[in-house]
DNA sequence: AACGACTACAACCGCTCTGCC
DNA sequence: GGGCAGAGCGGTTGTAGTCGT
């Protein structure tokens, strides 16, 4: 995609006047990584002024997070990434930002644009086909939603002391915590299929 | 070669959440 | 508690590239 972002460089720039829009320069890039390394990744409208990018601080931090930001992967997603980006989809709905959490070096931009372009019609055909996943019922999806739901409220409730957790099978704080995590670990992922085949076939 | 349809993905928009005063 | 600004998220759009005719 890189060569793609060269050759559109400067084509949808400058149409319109006041703020600058559409692809960013890699003369902009620049810029805008220098004033981040000096200032850190926060205050995004300082940054977007002391960058002298004529962009809005949101346009700057998208850019940053998207593709500036170091350790990013483009492109190529494997196809166990794929299965993950399924199966935590399964789980958790449109809440990419959850999903990419689990991705080391993906964004939630570049797996939702995955999912809207091959994942999503994937899925159709799969239905088309009469094949179900991972035969899954969809009360039962419902419910694994529900789940994650009170693992949520109930992450909230810990803060407060409260032993309420008596729901849930595993340490939740643990299962959002990817602070200590190398490269896709995938132990986290043993404990969620556990859950999910739990709650899909449970015995 | 030319053209239109389709695909992939970068970027924008609007809304919500959060923290500060 | 209310208002404001900044940050973050998900949905949508715009456009370059690719493919089929």
């Amino acid at each position: 995609m890189a060569e793609k972002e060269v050759k559109s460089i400067g084509s949808v720039k400058d149409v319109r006047k006041e703020m600058n829009r559409g692809a960013w320069t890699a003369e902009e890039d620049r810029k805008l990584a220098e004033v981040i390394e000096v200032h850190g990744a926060k205050r995004w409208k300082m940054i977007a002024t002391t960058a002298g990018l004529n962009r809005c601080g949101k346009s700057c931090r998208l850019r940053w997070m998207n593709y500036l930001r170091p350790n990013i992967k483009r492109g190529n997603i494997s196809d166990q990434e794929e299965d993950l980006i399924l199966r935590l989809h399964k789980l958790l709905g449109n809440r990419w930002s959850l999903i990419a959490g689990r991705l080391p070096g993906r964004t939630d931009n570049e797996i939702k644009n995955y999912w809207n372009s091959h994942l999503s019609k994937k899925i159709k055909q799969e239905k088309q086909s009469g094949g179900s996943t991972r035969g899954c019922s969809k009360l039962q999806r419902t419910r694994v939603v529900e789940e994650v739901n009170v693992v949520e409220v109930k992450r909230e409730d810990t803060s407060n002391g409260g032993d309420q957790c008596s729901k849930m099978s595993f340490n939740v704080d643990e299962f959002f915590d990817f602070s200590e995590e190398g490269p896709l670990n995938l132990e986290w992922v043993s404990q969620f299929l556990e859950l999910d085949e739990g709650l899909c076939h449970p015995s």
